[in-house]
DNA sequence: TGTTACCATGACAACCATACCATAGCCGAA
DNA sequence: TTCGGCTATGGTATGGTTGTCATGGTAACA
């Protein structure tokens, strides 16, 4: 392999110089600089990015650890971040924990003994443990998308909570009294700020449900993953609830996915016979006509937004840790329906 | 930072016995063994990769580049490469040229700084240029899914022009004898060789459109980009040609996707009006129900077996370079519709 | 007892590039 | 003239780890 001292001997000079060169720092005459750029090319060398790093302790390389790299919702994000990442001369280095906190820690551990830059993480759990880790190695890191008990970090979020607060009111003006949710595991934050949000707004409208499947105290609440498997399989569940509820909220977009196939599969339309509400736009790529009623969340923006604080961080700023919470927006579409009578089975 | 030096002192051992310990490699008795982890946990040592990597002169790292991470198709390759590279310990990063050469070049380069193992390149032009600039360095490469001149490398890939082929002597066993094909750059060999096939099928039944829009010899043959968008325009564009043709044949998934668009968007059903094939399964998560005749490519697959070919090269193998093709497999459903009279324009 | 083989640990150098400091020439200001 | 400041280049040490060789100890064997 050519090295930077192979250059300098070739031209002429020390291995500083051609460092200066590469590097375009520091002063160079344009003779010596022409000299250099020339054994370059002859040698056809390459810096060593290893060596490089480890003496300048920048390795100008965030990781980005996400949940779900199948998700469009997160793959906006990961795009998001790339492109505001590499506007900066950084590069990213995506992992996807799949949800689960011990690939998280593998991750972690193996981007960290990379001494990444910086993080950025959508954690899957609550994090704490993640984040210790993180922050005991110095490592700057910006929590997106969820919750965290701990304070002393940076977070960018979407107001999940009223997100779902709207599209609770916007069923309820619509007529519905009796709902489903279709929720994912408690310990997401996401998931679970939704089902309050949602709630809050059907209690403000004094309804008040009875029949929780599980824990859920206000209309019926499912609990399951984040998936389309799950949104099926719950939407049959509540397909079978007495009464039979005339809207279904799933907290993300593939559980909406998987509920929609649920109702297809049982010949119930969707408006007409179940409004369906939900999270996330889906790729406009891969459904050529928009049709659910959703709070969207610019992902894209999110991530553009979580670099933006992770290298201001970088650059050294020591303001407190903030959080950032983003408004999402409700966009009506077909799959609410229009206003209707309430139900008979009242 | 705490360093290896920090672990030793405190476990009172030399620096290359903790070393021995992090890696498991060598001698130590469990009493010393013990006494270095309690210290590495104390001290929360993490190890320095780059220092690591720069001594050992191994990253555990590979880099897929390829054309288009928005396409299913390549992410699920990248899936394959993703498991097979971490089941043997090496990870990997991503890059996306979005088919352009410069940004593959750029890409390559950081990559090649950083010091991967081995790289696994979708090419994005003929890949001449960036195949010597990554041999030069000495490290190992495997070219996927396309063609390339140079024969002194790996390729793995899917027999594009026998795929095609079939997917021609398909519609022809149908009875479609108007058919249009839309296809991507002339450069990706993909597309090309599928072009190719196509008309072999049609040449062998004795088929020879006379219009083409631009080179094709045989039925008529459209060239734009490999996306969506360039799809759903020549289709129009086949739709206004005299006579109209029966079937279309779709180089790629994304193409196909946009010809949908602009067939029901110009009420043409099908496969009632129209026969549509195509190449690549779509992401069935967003399909509920297949719909579409594909010549079928397992990009999983492909993915695992590019990385076992460059494992292989990165574990000493001095065999002589080798091209791997394999078959892809024809898969029949409704979108090409049953056999049909003749079409009456004839 | 001497020889061999293996186990357990350490010293030192090397990996490659850059930070830091030093040197030296030159110019203009005091 | 002297001095400070700027330009242009080089020398040396350093970043953290591990490959290689060396050392010393112990057990096994003849």
């Amino acid at each position: 392999m050519t090295t930077i001292q192979h250059v300098a001997k070739r031209a002429g000079v020390a291995p500083i110089t051609v460092s200066r060169v590469v590097n375009k720092s520091g002063y160079v005459t344009q003779s010596v600089r022409d000299r250099v750029e020339t054994a370059i090319a002859d040698l056809g060398y390459v810096p060593n990015g290893l060596a490089r790093s480890l003496r300048s302790r920048r390795t100008q390389t965030l990781a980005l650890i996400l949940t779900d790299v199948t998700n469009p919702f997160f793959t906006t994000l990961a795009r998001g971040v790339e492109d505001a990442a590499s506007a900066a001369g950084f590069m990213v280095i995506l992992g996807n924990s799949d949800e689960g906190e011990a690939k998280e820690r593998e991750y972690l551990q193996v981007l960290l003994q990379r001494q990444v830059d910086g993080i950025l993480l959508v954690p899957a759990g609550n994090g704490a443990e993640s984040l210790r880790v993180i922050q005991q190695q110095g490592t700057p890191v910006v929590v997106m998308d969820r919750r965290v008990q701990n304070t002393e970090v940076d977070v960018v979020r979407y107001d999940s909570e009223a997100g779902a607060y709207h599209l609770g009111r916007h069923l309820i003006s619509l007529g519905h009294q009796a709902l489903a949710i279709i929720a994912g595991p408690r310990e997401v934050s996401t998931s679970e700020d939704r089902v309050t949000g949602f709630q809050r707004a059907l209690t403000e409208a004094g309804l008040e449900r009875s029949a929780p499947v599980y824990h859920g105290k206000i209309a019926t609440v499912y609990y399951g993953a984040l998936t389309q498997k799950s949104g099926y399989e719950m939407t049959q569940e509540a397909l079978k609830a007495e009464p039979r509820p005339t809207a279904i909220f799933a907290a993300n977009n593939f559980l909406a996915l998987g509920a929609l196939g649920a109702l297809h599969d049982a010949g119930v339309r969707v408006p007409e016979d179940m409004a369906v509400v939900t999270f996330d736009d889906l790729l406009p790529a891969f459904i050529p006509v928009p049709f659910l009623t959703v709070a969207d969340q610019p992902a894209y923006e999110m991530g553009q937004k979580a670099v933006e604080m992770l290298l201001s961080r970088l650059s050294g700023k020591q303001e407190p840790f903030q959080e950032i919470l983003l408004e999402s927006k409700i966009i009506v579409r077909q799959s609410s329906g229009n206003k209707r009578e309430p139900a008979k089975s009242f």
